[in-house]
DNA sequence: GCTGAAATCGCCTAACG
DNA sequence: CGTTAGGCGATTTCAGC
């Protein structure tokens, strides 16, 4: 991926298009300034060097019957390369696991799980984690409520860090 | 929100449009097997009733200069119910959560966090989060790699369900 | 080179059956 | 839910800075 420096409109593009992903092109180009050719070719370029890996609904989870969710912090007993990388292919198929990240620290990886109920997720854990080869740990700890989830990242926090180096 | 019952052409097109936000309407309609004129009528229930909250571009966060993700276990000093929503309310302001869960167990809540990089992650831990009322305990796991991150919901798991208790 | 203007094509989205 | 039809957006082409 060829790191195309982003200018400003470029950013504005990601800012825009990261609230609201289904905006018309003309609607896009009008807020960030420019016309709506260069602005689709920007949008264009944007995907295919990477910058914008695909666009999403933003499903309500709980609405569609998935009253559980959860987070699992996972010891494993080897750390070596090929242990690491056959538990995160493991993590990768298992689709209730919506997240699975390494960590440093005691613990060595933390997965989001999501399911429709305690008993699917209960199963999940004593059938497919704990029974799954090199597991050694595994604690798990139910989301109560949410109080914050945004996609994305936080496009004020650049901006600041940009002004500050010119 | 009226819990309008979802039928099958409903559940197909909230996983299309989960899996791309961007499909044009009578892409849409073609893959779940309508014409596009009640397809968007559907979409517009959906989005109406609160099932699709939005649509979002998925913005590669390391691309942009983001390197450093962090989750944060954070415990309170008192529970009460103000004290948690006052916390809460704080975690939505700081940009850099990006997500805030309450939990079970020991620990209270658990962050995930971006940053550009540590140093303006260390300043906001000890600037904010430690700095911050009511807050008794802060453990960070850095993120040193990233296996999934898959956004929505698994439709696999809600339609195996929905088959087996047909 | 990149932007903007014009033109074509296809989609969105009403109204009706 | 489907069909029709009009208006608007998307997207290519081409000219200008």
């Amino acid at each position: 991926m060829a790191q195309h420096r982003l200018d400003e409109i470029d950013r504005k593009i990601l800012a825009e298009l990261q609230a609201d992903g289904r905006m018309t092109n003309v609607e896009l180009a009008k807020r960030v300034g420019i016309s709506a050719p260069p602005c689709l070719r920007r949008v264009r370029v944007l995907e295919e060097q990477g910058f914008i890996r695909g666009y999403h609904a933003d499903v309500d989870s709980r609405a569609l019957g998935f009253e559980v969710q959860v987070f699992v912090m996972v010891g494993l007993q080897s750390q070596a390369e090929a242990d690491l990388s056959a538990f995160e292919a493991r993590c990768r198929a298992w689709s209730l696991v919506r997240e699975c990240h390494m960590l440093n620290g005691e613990v060595d990886f933390i997965l989001k799980c999501v399911a429709p109920d305690l008993s699917t997720f209960q199963s999940f854990l004593t059938g497919d984690l704990l029974t799954a080869p090199n597991v050694a740990s595994v604690k798990t700890s139910l989301v109560i409520r949410g109080a914050k989830d945004e996609p994305g990242v936080p496009f004020d926090i650049l901006e600041e860090r940009l002004s500050r180096s010119a």
